[in-house]
DNA sequence: TGTCCCCTTGACGCATTTCTGACGCAACAG
DNA sequence: CTGTTGCGTCAGAAATGCGTCAAGGGGACA
């Protein structure tokens, strides 16, 4: 599963090149922002605060490599080469310089593109992943940790895969049949039914304030249970 | 500032091909270890634990890509593709299945060095400081060294590399695979399990002041266990 | 050859989790 | 008003998982 909102920063000189990119790149769903020189791309940054960068080796002016001198001062973001030079000695410059990653042009579109990944899939995996909120309730999937108001909150691992089911089919009815089955597998039905109240009571009982007029966890009388969602699926604080 | 002892493990089938990259590697102070196979190398890796790993693309049997896949199951180690093609849906491919980076044969070899320091910083990075501290406990990755308080603490190899996982993974939740798979390679988990929990136990012996009631290493029932770390997140907890 | 240390395995007690059954309550239809 | 149905809660039994202790085996080293 990629991860789609990941904002990327092409930094070129070239207009053609910045425009080329940048039709390539937002339609697999990354969020772009250009800049066309190397002064601009430090103050850009900040603000921007890219997942990735390209950047262009021969910029007039600063130059690429002293570009990524300067980034890697207080920063970490990955940062890919690309120059139409084949040199071998600025490859290695620009990499000891502390790029992660160097294309020579001309390269395929195919290719980057999966550099990319391949970058984005490293730092993805040091970070929390996906957090899910919804008023006073938190849910790491990835950590699988749940908190409740600031306080984490202890699960057995049949409260877990409930609330998980929940979580993924967000505001979405669930039907008693779907959640028996995603809980407990391929189980007849009718013997794991009534297992499914009383957990949904453990879970609540843990949960909710109230149990008795639930506040995350709905009854849909005859149907099934839906979770009420407030809030989207929202990044982890991102420590830098 | 490279880490002169890393280890790096070549695997490539042909022989004149592993003694120009072992002699060219060895001279800049890496350990080398070398496999033939990609099913010699899924065997080496627990053992020989590398830090990097270089690795063919066109070896008979096992492919580079599927070896990739392998090792991507439990470990995160920087794998560079080595390849004679320059076909790139076979470069998307290889990178699709985890690996770093990717080089086309001929390369020189001052690139494949600086790529090498490139793969080699960014793991050096994430594994944070050099010295990681929560509460009394202080582990020194790089020395090998434990302290609780001020005072030395004596660990067996297996216990201080079940410790490590948890320092590595800080305040992430591990499960019982993971951990088995990280501290005994790819031995099989049925059997092991219960070995987890006896180290656990004796790490626990050596770590907490109370055993009975952890405060480093903490058991996530029917999952895992998970090193409490002090957060060193910036964002004070939303107290909304 | 002997000693020591560490890894491994088995057995056992304890705690938690899961499951099952029984009961009260509310909504609803006849 | 009464019976039925579905939902939620409670409590006890069965099952599982976890942690600890202790003994055997194997390798390193003197």
């Amino acid at each position: 599963m990629s991860d789609p909102g990941s904002r990327i920063l092409i930094v070129d000189d070239e207009a053609g090149i910045r425009r080329f990119l940048h039709a390539s790149l937002e339609s697999r769903g990354y969020s772009i922002h250009e800049a066309s020189t190397g002064e601009e791309a430090l103050q850009v940054v900040p603000a921007f605060r890219p997942d990735l960068i390209l950047l262009d080796l021969g910029l007039p002016g600063m130059g690429g490599k002293q570009v990524t001198s300067s980034l890697r001062e207080w920063t970490q973001t990955p940062i890919i080469i690309l120059s139409v030079q084949g040199d071998e000695s600025e490859k290695i410059a620009a990499l000891d310089a502390g790029a992660d990653d160097y294309l020579t042009k001309p390269f395929g579109a195919g290719e980057l593109l999966a550099r990319i990944r391949a970058a984005l899939r490293r730092v993805g995996q040091q970070e929390g992943g996906p957090v899910f909120v919804t008023g006073e309730l938190t849910v790491d999937l990835v950590g699988r940790s749940v908190r409740l108001g600031g306080e984490d909150v202890q699960l057995t691992p049949t409260e877990y895969s409930l609330l998980k089911a929940f979580v993924v089919h967000a505001n979405k009815l669930l039907t008693h049949r779907q959640l028996v089955r995603e809980v407990w597998g391929g189980a007849h039905y009718e013997d794991t039914q009534h297992l499914l109240r009383v957990n949904i009571s453990n879970l609540r009982r843990k949960l909710e304030a109230d149990p008795t007029r639930p506040h995350y966890i709905l009854t849909e009388p005859g149907v099934g249970y839906r979770l009420r969602a407030e809030s989207r699926v929202s990044a982890a604080p991102s420590n830098v």
